[in-house]
DNA sequence: TTGTAAGCGTTATCAC
DNA sequence: GTGATAACGCTTACAA
């Protein structure tokens, strides 16, 4: 293992001092034009890595932006990150990600290593079920900046970059409505979390606005797995005597599914029921009838949240005055919703 | 912002020296078990942190481990990421990820910002149009393990984690043959990536084997995007005069995809046209008929990539005794290629 | 069992 | 324009 090159070793060798070295070598406007050509070259030459230990250790700051959500294997979670990523990357930062596996004790211990790691900031989504905020709070006090996204939550003061997820859920609930259905049900997560509840008021609010009256029974909530989503189906709605005839499922997994689950049985979507689903992730297309939903583009989401910690970072933009973004989201009209060809 | 607590805060307040409070914080032997108590509750109480930057300068070891994939918003990447993260962040150490953009030059900056960042190990899925592998040579040089997995090269000595693509291939190639299908495509990627080639010489050994000439009008190969399968499945395959009466594809969104567009065209799957897939997505369990798969886990495949670094790096078990682990995969058979009711 | 002192590589401050 | 020096917070010989 070859030893590493300093800047001593840069200002030995050029007869300067490591001070100028440094300067030279942050582009400093003080330091003459062919000292800096020098430095360049020579630093060139003989493969000098800066050492960013020293230097975060020195200035305090390590350019390194901690990511934690929920899980990292969907579509739409990779998206995100991979939007991140790049924003972020371009601006010279790192990132340090990590998941909650949906639980608020990893989030808690996730939280914790962010801070030990003293990241520049922090960007979440929150687990299904955390309540308790109180691990953000040594960011908070520290004027560490967080942005939270998809997941977020009214009762700390940060950042968040969402969707209208209750006008998400009111146009795709008034959707099938205007589709004829009658008795529409809705799958959805924990309704603690605000994507979640802000689609079911909507869905709510369309049924309310259609004098269609709400029923618990059409309501189904659980951990979205793909073995909640079998239950629901199978030991569930399939078993009932009168089957509802529209079906908005939270995301496109688990319309997907819940339509090949429907076929199974015999069912036809959407003449017998009608089926919505939320995120038009690439597997709403590939179902026959592919899936309507709601686009929801969370590459995008990604690059938002990434731009606005960055300029916050490096000091264009205000990070409290624009403290919720709510980027557009729309309905996208596909066959497993269509009964009357308007 | 409130002044960080140091290990000589805690020193002056306990009347002890500061090495000994580095020292009782690492749980040193040498440290009397009382002073040692005296050490962990002031820090607690004080809300003491490790500042890992002085810590890493002083040891040259950063407890990072850096990643980079070609791309992060695909199901089996995050799969494989989520299995990562899970045992290293386990083990105590973080994760950099970054991606390549399926592009070579990305991944040598990548490269050289991991190799800044200090990384204690590296972990590669190499990108699309990878040829040149210079880029990893500091990493070689210095000693510092990489790892590729899935998406490998011969060319360095590196450890590789795979599955058997060639086998796969073959099988699923096999598979096809059996079910009467006599003029069988093949989708895939760049030949010069393993993964591909390896499918490929499975395919063409499989032909072989059964006596079935290979025909370069059936291979086609291109960048996978949505809009190139698109293009090979519209304005090439369904322009024949022969249709094919079988297809492999190297992923199941290709397959899928493509499945989706045969239907629109008229085509029954499997009668006019058999289907196999790869990787046993979500996706490839959604579609009518569902998609006969390779199960590639790639969860799994993540938490050993991950394992063999982090017992390297704790110095348990020898990396180059291991130079390649192959995986298990195998076929699943769906609707998508059964054609006869064996 | 504990302490002293040096050093990891950088950058901020002050001086010239 | 450039340099000397101290400091960031930790670990580790070496000493006691």
């Amino acid at each position: 293992m070859k030893k590493e090159i300093t800047i001593y070793d840069l200002a030995e060798k050029l007869n300067i001092s490591a001070t100028t070295v440094s300067r030279g070598l942050q582009n400093h406007p003080a330091i003459n034009i062919n000292t800096k050509k020098k430095i360049f070259d020579l630093a060139k030459e003989l493969g000098y890595q800066s050492n960013k230990f020293a230097s975060s250790l020195r200035k305090q700051k390590t350019h390194t932006i901690g990511v934690i959500v929920p899980r990292l294997n969907s579509l739409f979670m990779s998206s995100v990150l991979s939007g991140i990523e790049k924003v972020v990357n371009n601006a010279g930062y790192n990132l340090i990600i990590s998941q909650s596996f949906e639980q608020e004790e990893k989030e808690k211990t996730n939280a914790i290593t962010m801070y030990n790691n003293r990241v520049d900031a922090l960007i979440v989504s929150l687990s299904y079920d955390s309540a308790d905020f109180t691990h953000f709070n040594n960011f908070i006090n520290k004027g560490i900046p967080i942005v939270f996204f998809d997941r977020v939550t009214d009762s700390l003061p940060v950042t968040k970059v969402v969707i209208d997820n209750f006008k998400a859920g009111y146009d795709a609930t008034m959707h099938l409505i205007e589709q004829n259905c009658k008795s529409i049900m809705h799958i959805t997560g924990n309704l603690t979390r605000n994507v979640y509840k802000d689609r079911y008021e909507g869905y709510r609010k369309a049924l309310a606005d259609s004098y269609i009256p709400f029923s618990d029974d059409l309501f189904i909530t659980n951990d979205l797995s793909e073995q909640e989503i079998y239950n629901a189906v199978t030991n569930n709605i399939l078993k009932r005597k009168q089957l509802p005839d529209g079906l908005f499922a939270t995301n496109d997994s688990a319309a997907a599914y819940a339509l090949t689950l429907f076929k199974e049985a015999g069912l036809k979507v959407p003449e017998d029921i009608a089926i919505v689903g939320f995120n038009n992730d690439f597997i709403s297309k590939v179902t026959e009838p592919a899936i309507t939903t709601i686009n929801y583009p969370g590459n995008e989401m990604g690059e938002n949240v990434a731009r606005i910690l960055i300029n916050h970072l490096d000091g264009e933009g205000d990070l409290s005055l624009t403290s919720t973004v709510i980027l557009n989201s729309e309905l996208i009209v596909r066959g497993s919703s269509l009964k009357s060809k308007v």
